[in-house]
DNA sequence: GTAGAATGTTAGACGTGTCTAACAATTTCC
DNA sequence: GGAAATTGTTAGACACGTCTAACATTCTAC
């Protein structure tokens, strides 16, 4: 948790964001990512540079503290585990997925954060894990059966 | 998705859970239930009203409408899922898991949702699936290193 | 059946985050 | 090097959801 609103947390990490693109950073730039006019993001900038997170001089640049960086790196793992999660897990199209993160990001405990990300490394560290339930989650998700493969199954068929 | 805030869905979610614990529901309980004074119940419950989820006389009780319950049953839904998988897969506690499937019920898409909900279905589905990949989940959570008895792991050593 | 307790409402303030309209600085480019 | 385009800021409005303080209704119990 890094003490900043949802709102204040979209503008961190949208500044580190295209920092990581490449270029420096404007407000214009901040308004496009985020979708809001200019007026709100030099009114979350100023908030962000008072509390020491970005420095910022009029009609310049927007550039992150090591604290803000530190915050925005914060915020950006969150979104990275869950997105995750949602795209390599649980099949989400990578679109709606981003966008599910994108909001989510800014409620999740760091509890279930840590957990979720050992549970992606988990089946990262042990992907063929016991045939794969993943692939056989697949074939549930595609055909809305558990298939044949899976042992509850089998023994279900078998009492059938 | 209701088309509310997520205020306003915290506040349907409550009166049907109130609701489903047996008593009528007044003001007073629901501003219990949710943490805030009673004059927020008051305004949120007026508006719902307005948009005919709920009945409300004033100084009476509130009552959801069928819609109102329509939607409360919707967002007791995303809950439900999100609470489970949070406390039966990645293991974290009620407590915690409750309330971030509270805060995080307000933003997962529909069709998140629904994959989640599958995931989970498959989990139980198959409880057993492949000698036990849950299982083993667990005992990489707690020891933090892939058990001997996954496949990967496994093949690995061997290489060591 | 009325006084006091409990519950509910209204009025008005405030914080957050957004917007538009108008103005200001900066950059571009002839 | 100055006019026009671009970018940025300020001022002021608004929606939302919360709060406190004051007032209103209803309920409870004598």
């Amino acid at each position: 948790m890094t003490g900043q609103t949802p709102s204040m947390e979209d503008y961190l990490e949208a500044v580190a964001v295209l920092r990581r693109d490449g270029k420096t950073v404007r407000v214009k730039e901040i308004s496009a990512a985020l979708g809001v006019k200019m007026p709100s993001v030099t009114a979350a900038v100023g908030k962000l540079s008072k509390e020491g997170l970005v420095e910022h001089k009029r009609y310049g640049y927007v550039v992150l503290t090591p604290k803000g960086d530190q915050a925005a790196r914060e915020i950006f793992h969150r979104h990275e585990v869950l997105s995750h999660f949602l795209i390599d897990i649980l099949n989400i199209d990578s679109k709606t997925a981003r966008e599910d993160a994108c909001r989510m990001e800014h409620f999740i405990s760091p509890v279930s954060l840590q957990r979720l990300a050992k549970f992606v490394e988990f089946v990262e560290a042990c992907p063929q894990g016991e045939p794969s339930w993943l692939r056989n989650y697949s074939y549930y998700l595609e055909h809305g059966e558990i298939p044949d493969s899976c042992p509850a199954k089998a023994s279900q068929q078998r009492k059938e």
